[in-house]
DNA sequence: CTTTCTGCAAACGATTTGCAGCAGC
DNA sequence: GCTGCTGCAAATCGTTTGCAGAAAG
């Protein structure tokens, strides 16, 4: 799985061990086709106790493997980074909180990026990432 | 004041009062050109307590007048309402935390609104809002 | 053997809620 | 007067941290 290597590496690169615990995680994550919350990893890894699995996220952000999400709601949800898992916006539904992932056309992602860099000289900001984020209601909450 | 007037009816409409302190409220969201956190909040209104100040941005929230956006920490971060303070999108600072505001071109919404519908239906996900978000440094923190 | 990982329980910060008094209609 | 608003203090929720033992290199 090259998805291991990469991550592997990164790790390694912060002096972590890619751990069992950390595996589970990442297939968690990776076999999601969304962002999942604490609750939801924890339910996929239930011999986990809570506090690791939040300490093994929050490394995994920090390396940079994994990126938190944050939907209509204040929960966290987390998804693997976008070099890993694509680029990609999200359906957030406003009544149940669900997170979908979806893809942009590239016409549409070319114009994003240069409106993000338009937008951002005029502030002198300088943008590492925009996020698209669709804002409704999904098909079980109509 | 054309915007109070909104915001009585929205309040009338949920048998609640518009009342001082949410004048206050909504004054000093309509004077900021950003979303405010809490302590914002009770800092432009000292002689508010915080549990006040949360139920009241709760209940304003409730009727549609404010709305909570979520910047790069999870802060919780309020602003007016679309409907009264306009469309616009977030430059998040991702070192400070700082969200400022800015418009997209029209055609830029255009696009944005479109690609919206395209990317709902496929799910039958009903749009409600979108959110473009630009992502990096501000100024201060470059 | 040294360093990182793990679980548990306690600590934390942002937000919410129960309750008793006060204020607007 | 009834109903909604306020302040205070206590409770709650998601998340973080201190500590001592187990495990990996």
């Amino acid at each position: 799985m090259p998805l291991d290597d990469d991550v592997s590496g990164l790790l390694a690169a912060a002096d972590q061990r890619y751990t069992p615990l950390r595996r589970a995680l990442i297939g968690t994550l990776a076999a999601a086709d969304r962002p999942l919350t604490m609750p939801e990893i924890l339910g996929a890894n239930p011999t986990v106790s809570q506090s690791t699995a939040y300490r093994n996220i929050t490394s995994l952000i920090e390396v940079g493997v994994v990126r938190r999400v944050s939907g209509a709601d204040d929960h966290g949800r987390f998804e693997l980074a976008e070099h890993l898992a694509g680029h990609h916006h999200h359906l957030v539904c406003e009544t149940c909180g669900k997170v979908v992932d979806v893809q942009a056309s590239v016409r549409l992602e070319r114009a994003l990026s240069a409106a993000a860099e338009a937008a951002a000289d005029e502030q002198g900001f300088e943008v590492t990432e925009h996020r698209f984020d669709l804002v409704g209601r999904c098909a079980d909450c109509r």
